[in-house]
DNA sequence: ACTAGCATGCGACTCCTGTCGCACGTTGAA
DNA sequence: TTCAACGTGCGACAGGAGTCGCATGCTAGT
């Protein structure tokens, strides 16, 4: 059995996957599907849980009548997984210049940007 | 014809999308392949890009004996779409929320938090 | 002019994705 | 107890993703 990682998933599972972290890594097959651009029927969605779940990329517990899912994966690390990705494919590996371009290119309110200022200077004191 | 977005692609077609990217938006089908992880033969890469370039997503030009491929969106856009992408997912749709975290989480050198405390000055300044 | 070396793309094939309709079990109201 | 409402999963299907071998064509060295 090959090994599954969030990233390697077709499609729509990985939408699929994002939509569940989306809604906090807990959600009913309806939820998801809600969440779904271009959202295909109940039936469809179900199908596919099913198959994550077979892949051991999700699980579920009963809850009353229905199934809430979660991704085997914790969020913090699939967070982290994706993020790699994305500074790989467009900051050429950098964090940092990601951040720099994020700070200067985003459309930020002076609170957000007071907030920022002192995170970084608690960055800075922990030095 | 329905409409192809850089998000919507299959696993691999994605993978290929964003070796590309990577790669400065300008590469030739044996530097993709090499990009790619768990990489197929580079006849399967070529199909893939023939399809790529059918769907409007990619696009070639001859270089003496080479084909060099490209995306045929910018760079940026697509950039912007994956970041917000992300952002969706694990953030809440906040970029604001995004960065502290990554403030906080990554690991910084003085000299990065520097700049970035810098940049955040003239950000702050310029309101 | 030959030939070795690349790079392209065609034809073909397999299996996985993505889709749904419908039958089935449970629950709560009439 | 009968019935509607809801959620689950089975069976089935079509098309697309992903793969490769090989024929073909150009380039550059011998």
């Amino acid at each position: 059995m090959p090994k599954v990682t969030p990233e390697r998933l077709a499609r729509r599972e990985r939408e699929i996957v994002n939509a569940l972290f989306a809604l906090g890594n807990r959600a009913t097959a309806e939820e998801i599907r809600a969440q779904l651009v271009d959202a295909p029927s109940g039936s469809s969605v179900r199908v596919m849980l099913t198959r994550l779940e077979k892949k051991g990329v999700l699980r579920h517990k009963e809850e009353g009548v229905r199934y809430i899912y979660s991704a085997t994966v914790s969020p913090e690390k699939a967070k982290k997984a994706a993020l790699q990705q994305h500074i790989q494919t467009f900051f050429e590996g950098s964090l940092a210049q990601m951040v720099m371009s994020l700070v200067r290119q985003g459309s930020w309110t002076k609170q957000e940007l007071a907030d920022l200022a002192a995170e970084i200077e608690r960055a800075r004191k922990e030095k």
